[in-house]
DNA sequence: TGCAAAATAGCACGATCGTTCTATTTTGTG
DNA sequence: CACAAAATAGAACGATCGTGCTATTTTGCA
């Protein structure tokens, strides 16, 4: 199950190739792939690398050329525009997202364990984003003033993951782990805050210990909203 | 008194007029500027509001010889480089912040109300800023992966901000306002959550009562760190 | 295997950037 | 008022950017 389940078809729309196989060369139904979107798959995923060092805007065709061995105009030729590219990035890391976030924590019943498990996945990428960054934060910087088709993009992944955290905790407090007068959407803001300030803290100012001042601060939200005895 | 008590001459370095007095002419002692002194004055001021719009990185010298109705040569000259412009932005920014923010809560007694009272102009802020940006959280995306002197000049303010900020809950602890077994490090941390959600979800989601939910966690912090009953 | 089509490379363009150099204007002061 | 110094303007530089155009190479299929 994906996440755009949720809003079906918001993300995806002319997405050529799976996003499960990475780089073998095959999609789901194991048809081959032609060389052309084989190493389009290649440029992005480098593409994807370079943004989150150096954001989507720093993202230049001619540094992506550089890391894939390749002329800038071969490798301009596979998105028509640069915009095209950072859409292209956007959606790759979104389905990167999907599969190390969300489907993993699918896999848990639905209610607290569920919310557990997304915050969880969620902690460890951002965690591991220490050190590379996490486009869906910076992306939101660069972009909040530009409007066009990138900020769409964007603001449309970040919506739609976060409302599947939302209906996570929608489900949990139907199942009786939350306090039934819980606000959901405060419970959700709450978590997203805590994202943010490990981002912050860890990524920009380096200050250690910061992963589990939010795991902390997690339970100490848990603690609040959770129903009264709820591992 | 200034948020550098804390961190005396981390910031003010070499900033030749005063940072109260913003176009007048004036320094606080009085004596006239010179005019190309007033007119760096008034270029800063310009390059401030350009980089709340299009962040520290966007901000072009060329952009901002138009902005101050000069020459590309004219601005640069007040600054040497790019990168001291930028610098000089995030100094008075920083003096902005101690102003609007940090003075004006001082004269809160220390303790709870002082924390309060931070808490709100750092919102107020924030909340204004939802139109025009904040660098100090542009600026962590923009440089968490760019060492150099502007990312250590921004690193300095947000972290002699923070710790002013740090300070008064510890005094607030100590005043009995506080549980006695409180964290102050992880309450500043939930209360930096907070604000990044608050700028996060209003200015690039654009997602309304964002302004209320970030007082609500607040309430919600100080309802579990705060001693028993105090309003 | 041959051949059209797809993929890639090479090159050049206009624009914009930070910066430098030199000339001109403006300022402050003896 | 005069004159040195400060402030500003103007033009040009090298670099980098996205993009378009045209060859050349590579691919996949009949």
């Amino acid at each position: 199950m994906s996440i755009a389940s949720l809003s079906a078809k918001l993300i995806r729309k002319a997405r050529p190739a799976s996003s499960r196989s990475a780089a073998d060369g095959k999609t789901t139904s194991g048809r081959a792939l032609l060389k052309g979107q084989q190493t389009k798959m290649a440029i992005v995923e480098a593409a994807l690398n370079l943004a989150t060092q150096v954001g989507l805007e720093g993202l230049s065709i001619g540094a992506l050329a550089d890391a894939t061995h390749m002329s800038k105009s071969g490798v301009f030729a596979h998105f028509g525009s640069r915009e095209e590219l950072q859409i292209s990035v956007i959606h790759q890391y979104f389905a990167l997202f999907e599969r190390d976030v969300f489907d993993v924590a699918m896999e848990q019943p639905r209610g607290l364990p569920r919310v557990k498990a997304l915050f969880n996945n969620w902690m460890k990428l951002v965690a591991q984003e220490i050190q590379a960054g996490c486009i869906f934060i910076s992306g939101a910087v660069e972009f909040d003033d530009r409007p066009g088709p990138v900020r769409d993009a964007l603001a449309a992944s970040v919506q739609t993951w976060l409302a599947a955290m939302n209906r996570s905790i929608v489900l949990a407090k139907g199942c009786g782990h939350l306090r039934a007068d819980v606000d959901e959407e405060q419970m959700a803001f709450e978590i997203h805050g805590l994202i943010l300030a490990l981002h912050y803290e860890a990524r920009f100012l380096h200050k250690p210990g910061s992963v589990e001042r939010a795991n902390k601060g997690f339970d100490n939200i848990l603690a609040r909203y959770g129903a009264s005895t709820v591992s």
